[in-house]
DNA sequence: TTGAGTTACGAAACCGGTTTCGTCAATCCC
DNA sequence: GGGATTGACGAAACCGGTTTCGTAACTCAA
C-alpha cells in the first residue's frame, strides 16, 4: 500500500543469526564446501578447513539444530520418560541421574529431552509421540519391568535404546545396571565372617527383577559362607520405611532370630533400625544390619548405616554413553556393563555381642 | 558395479515414516493444502479440511518436529539447565518440579530439554549453546541469584524466559515464587496467638534474596502481633541440619530463650529438633517449632513437624504455564505469580509449657 | 453476458543445513 | 606433449515441513 519497505517483517525473536551461507560468503567459498570442510570431508585442502574452522570459531558460527537434524535425520537428543508414579524410589534417583547423564550427552553436544507420562497420557502413546515426531535418536528405559511394553516398542520400532537394570529377556536389550547380587552376597559372607549364624534378609517386591537377583546373591553369600539355607528368615515387600519395620519384626519374632539382617534397599534398612531399638535392643550390638541403596539418610542414623551405595550419577552417565554408542552403529550385544556397589563401611556391622538363643530369650522376657 | 538395486540405502533408521507429501498424494491434494488444512487457515473448504484431518488421523501422520522447526522457528521445547553444585537442596525438589514443568508442556505436546552446566562448561556457555543452536524456545530459570547472569543474557538477546523466585530488580521479569514472607508473618502470628512472646527466627543464608523476604516476613508478623523486634533471636545461615542445630543452640543459650521456632528451611528445622531434645526439652512443649519447605522428612519426626509446605509440582506447572504465554507473545509485567505456601498442621506448635524465664532457669541449670 | 469479486487450491519459494555429482585445473605417467 | 588421474571446489538436489502468491473456477450483480 504505502510504499515498498516492508520487507523485514521475517524476524521471529533475535535478529542477526549466522547462518552458513552468510559465511562462506564471508569466506568466498559455497556453503556446500563450508559444510564438508567443518565436518571433516577429506576432499577439502588442509588450507581451506583451516581457513573455515578458524572463521566459524571467530565469528561464533553454530549449525541450527533443527537444521542439521532436517537433513541428517538426528537430533541430537536423547530421551528420559518419566512416569508420574508419585514413586518416592523414583525421586531419590533422579537429580543425580539426570545429572550424570545430560552431563554426558553435553559432553557430544547432545541434550537430554524430557517428558512425563500422566494417567490421561499413558507411557506408550508419549514415546510414540517422540518417536513419530523425530524428536529424539534414543531412549533411556528406567525402572524396567519383567515384559516391558516401552522394550518391545522400540524393538518393532527399531528405535535405539538402553535399560537401567536388567530384565528376564535381555535379547538386544543394552543395559547398565549395579550388581546387587554381588553386594548382597558379599553382605552375607562378611557377616558370616563377623561371627553371625543366624542372617536374615530384607528384600524388595517379588514384583521386581532386582529383587531376584538380589535374592540368589543372598541365598549364594550363605552358601558360599557356608551356612545353609535359612529359608524361614526371608522375607519381601520392604520398599519402606514402614514395610521395613513390619518385616524386621516378623523376624525378631522366630524361634531363633537373626542376629543380623541383610536389606535390599535402604529405606527398609532403617526400618529395620526402627523394630531393633523397639525391642530395646541396639543395632550394631545385638543386631547387625548392612543395607543397600546409599541413601542420604544412612549416613545420619544412629549408627550410621554400613551400606553398599550405588553412584547413580555414574550410573546416569554411562547409559548416555551406551546410548550414545548405541546410536553410533554399535551393536547391542556389546553395550552391556554391571558395576559394583561400592561398601561403605560405618557402624551398623559388628560381631554378634549375642548368640541368637540369647537374643531369643531376652526377646521373649519382654512380651 | 554388480547391478542397479542400490537404491534403498536412504534408511536411516525406521523405514517408513509418513510424510506430508505422502498425506497429500494419498488424498489428490498439494503438500501446501495439507499444511494450511492441518493448520486450520480460512482459505481451506470446510469439507476439505475435515477429509484431511480425518486422513491425518487415521493414518497417524504426525509432522517431523526438525522439519517444522526449520520453518516455524519454533523447537516446541523449554530448557531448564541444571547446576551441578551437587546441592542437596536443589536435588530434593528437582523429581517433582520437572514432573510438574514437563507435564504442562506435554500437553501442548513440548518437551523439556534438560542440559548440565558443569565446572568446565560454565553456565553461560550452556545457555548460550542452546540458544545458537535454537535448540530451545526459551527457558526455565532456577534458583535465581541477586545479579543473575543468565537473566542478563536472555534480556541481551531477547530470549523468553521466566524465573522460579524472585529477585531485587526485576523489569521485565516473569517469574513465580511462593510467598514466604507470608508464611513467615504468619507462622508468627500463630505462635504468638498460642501465647509465645519469645519467638526465634531460624533464616537461609543471607546471599539469598529469598532469604530477605522471609527475614522481613518474619518481622512484619511480629509487628502485627503486638511484639517488639527481637533481634537477638534472629540468626541466619540455616541451610543445613547442621547448621540449624548450631543455630538453635545459639538460640537457646541466650538470657531469654525463645519459647518457639520459626525457621525458614525444613532441614533447618530437623536440626533445631536436634538441639531442643540434646537440652532435655520436648519440641512442641517447652519450644515449638514451626517451618517452611515441606519436605517429606517432617512428617517423620518426633513430633511431627508443623510446617508451610511447597507445592513444587504445581511450580514446576505454574512456570512452564508462564513460559509458553510469555513465547505466545504475552508480555513479561503479565506473567507474574505468587502462590501462598499451605500450612500443614503437625504437632510441633502448641502453647508454651513454660515461660521463657522458667526456661532459661531450666537451661542454666542443666549447665 | 460480462466483468468484478470470491473461493479453494496448486505451484513454488523458503527455512538452514548436508551430500551427491559434476567439472575445471593441476598433476602424473609414458 | 597428450591422455588419464587426482585434487578441490561449485552447483544443485534434498531433508519435510510452512507460507506466500498466483490463478482457475465459481458466484454474483448489473
Amino acid at each position: 500500500m504505502t510504499d515498498s519497505i516492508a520487507k523485514k517483517q521475517t524476524e521471529p525473536r533475535a535478529g542477526n543469526k549466522l547462518k552458513i551461507s552468510d559465511l562462506a560468503k564471508h569466506l568466498g567459498l559455497s556453503k556446500g564446501t563450508v559444510s564438508r570442510a567443518l565436518s571433516g570431508y577429506p576432499d577439502i585442502a588442509v588450507a581451506t578447513r583451516e581457513r573455515v574452522t578458524k572463521a566459524a570459531r571467530d565469528l561464533g558460527y553454530r549449525p541450527t539444530s533443527s537444521a542439521q537434524a532436517l537433513s541428517t535425520g538426528l537430533a541430537r537428543s536423547a530421551a528420559l520418560i518419566l512416569s508420574v508414579s508419585g514413586d518416592s524410589v523414583q525421586k531419590a534417583y533422579l537429580p543425580d541421574f539426570l545429572d550424570g547423564a545430560s552431563t554426558r550427552l553435553g559432553k557430544d553436544n547432545w541434550t537430554l529431552t524430557v517428558a512425563t507420562a500422566s494417567p490421561e497420557q499413558d507411557d506408550i502413546a508419549v514415546h510414540k509421540r517422540l518417536i513419530e515426531e523425530r524428536k529424539v535418536d534414543g531412549f533411556i528405559i528406567t525402572r524396567t519391568r519383567r515384559a516391558d511394553p516401552r522394550v518391545a516398542l522400540m524393538k518393532e520400532l527399531g528405535v535405539p535404546f538402553v535399560m537401567y537394570g536388567r530384565m528376564k529377556e535381555m535379547e538386544g536389550c543394552p543395559y547398565f545396571d549395579f550388581s546387587g547380587e554381588d553386594a548382597m552376597h558379599d553382605a552375607v559372607v562378611h557377616l558370616a565372617g563377623l561371627g553371625h549364624r543366624r542372617i536374615g534378609f530384607i528384600g524388595a517386591r517379588d514384583a521386581f527383577f532386582m529383587q531376584e537377583l538380589r535374592a540368589e546373591g543372598f541365598a549364594a553369600g550363605m552358601k558360599a559362607a557356608g551356612l545353609g539355607p535359612q529359608p524361614e528368615l526371608m522375607r519381601t515387600g520392604g520398599m519402606t520405611e514402614a514395610a521395613g519395620e513390619e518385616l524386621a519384626i516378623g523376624l525378631l519374632a522366630e524361634p531363633e532370630p537373626p542376629t543380623a539382617i541383610v536389606c535390599a534397599m535402604d529405606v527398609a534398612a532403617l526400618g529395620a533400625y526402627r523394630a531393633v531399638r523397639a525391642a530395646e535392643l541396639e543395632v550394631g550390638r545385638e543386631v547387625s544390619i548392612m543395607s543397600y541403596d546409599g541413601i542420604g539418610e544412612g549416613a545420619y542414623a544412629q549408627p550410621p548405616l554400613t551400606t553398599f551405595s550405588v553412584d547413580t550419577r555414574a550410573g546416569g552417565y554411562a547409559l548416555a554413553d551406551l546410548l550414545l554408542a548405541r546410536i553410533g552403529g554399535a551393536p547391542a550385544e556389546s553395550l552391556r556393563r554391571l558395576d559394583p556397589a561400592k561398601l561403605i563401611a560405618r557402624g551398623s556391622d559388628r560381631p554378634p555381642a549375642i548368640s541368637s538363643e540369647d537374643l531369643a530369650r531376652r526377646l521373649s522376657a519382654r512380651r
